[in-house]
DNA sequence: CCCTGAATGTAGACGCCGACAACAATGATG
DNA sequence: CATCATTGTTGTCGGCGTCTACATTCAGGG
């Protein structure tokens, strides 16, 4: 009653690391991710993952990489379904965004580590700002629409990305009680959005 | 020439030990932290450190907690000096945290980490909730000068130190440029105070 | 169809690590 | 000065990441 074969070549191991190593990352912490118990639980010798990637670190950086096009696809999709209002949009990625975070704390935490190799690093920072490219298309439309006040682009994206990305991390550290959560991300929406409107052309 | 008498008592071990453990924790990053390593360095045996720290995990908490109350107390000087207007004080608050953000990166990637242990993340929680105690004054102050709009504190204490972490977070990480980064911050800061503004009463 | 070389996986070894236990020196308290 | 808790030491254990040498499989050209 053999589970499989046991051919001696994997298929796709590199994939199979990479979907395990998720897996056993967010339920386990970064710290109890070893290569060996990876490739133990694979079916496969101890070394065998070093085909793969030549480093952990070298798994880690590509387990990154891998969220951030995952967390890229799903803004954008998130975008795609959401109303014409720069308060509909915006809404829409932050709940998305947070969304991610909460689903995927100790991903996000790697994604956004200090540490990386540093060609890696060149990879990922060009991923990340993929994301700064959904911003920017976010907030010139807005501008356009008259809903967010004129001025250079990264004056807005910067503000935006810093409130959403840091309150993200505070939902998913233990600072912030999860009890009021949604509601503490609505205030954070509205803070924003106030930030981003027009200088009040004489109100009332 | 022997530098110390290497008394068999070090004196204060766990001092000296969260002190280079700061030091290297800094220079080359979590993964490269280790207890027998640091015995090493102090000139003590590789199991003298379990006596202070029942853990690697305990002393990396240790850090954690040290490094909360060092930025409280940095935040806590800053709004000494400060001036009397929302934004004086929200300047000086946002330029002393980035300050300590780019200055203790790896360490500020500790204190906000998702895991901890559960004791300790009591302490840590806190710690940090007295940070948020230094910004429930800040702005309740500001409210009764008419500086930041009305509300309930929570709707403003978090959206602010959601950016302020969030954008402490990408000046240490790879995402921003570091050319950039103080005038960056300034447009935060900017984009912060606009979104505390009082609704304009009439504005010309 | 086989041969050959590149991919991919295996087996073993090395040094380092964190944790634990048994023991030794020190210092405080009476 | 006797006693006992504190603090440090030595030795050991299993697990880990990485390296090297070797084995199996696969793909492509003769």
């Amino acid at each position: 009653m053999q589970t499989r074969p046991r051919r001696y070549h994997h298929g796709d191991l590199r994939a199979a690391l990479l979907t395990r190593a998720g897996e056993t990352l967010e339920e386990k912490g970064p710290g109890a991710l070893s290569l060996r118990e990876l490739a133990r639980d694979l079916g496969v010798s101890h070394a065998a993952p070093s085909r793969h990637f030549k480093d952990k670190q070298a798994l880690l950086d590509a387990l990154a990489l891998a969220g951030f096009e995952r967390l890229l696809a799903t803004l954008t999709a998130s975008q795609e379904t959401a109303g014409e209002s720069f308060a509909d949009r915006l809404g829409a990625l932050a709940r998305t965004y947070v969304g991610f975070a909460t689903a995927n704390a100790e991903l996000l935490d790697l994604m956004f580590a200090v540490k990386h190799d540093p060609e890696a690093s060149e990879a990922l920072v060009k991923a990340a700002h993929s994301m700064g490219g959904l911003a920017a298309e976010l907030i010139t439309q807005a501008q356009r629409r008259g809903e967010v006040r004129e001025g250079p682009l990264e004056t807005i994206a910067i503000p935006i990305f810093s409130t959403l990305n840091g309150f993200a991390r505070l939902a998913v550290s233990v600072t912030l009680p999860s009890a009021t959560l949604d509601r503490d991300l609505e205030h954070v929406i509205a803070h924003t959005l106030r930030g981003c409107a027009p200088d009040s052309p004489a109100p009332r």
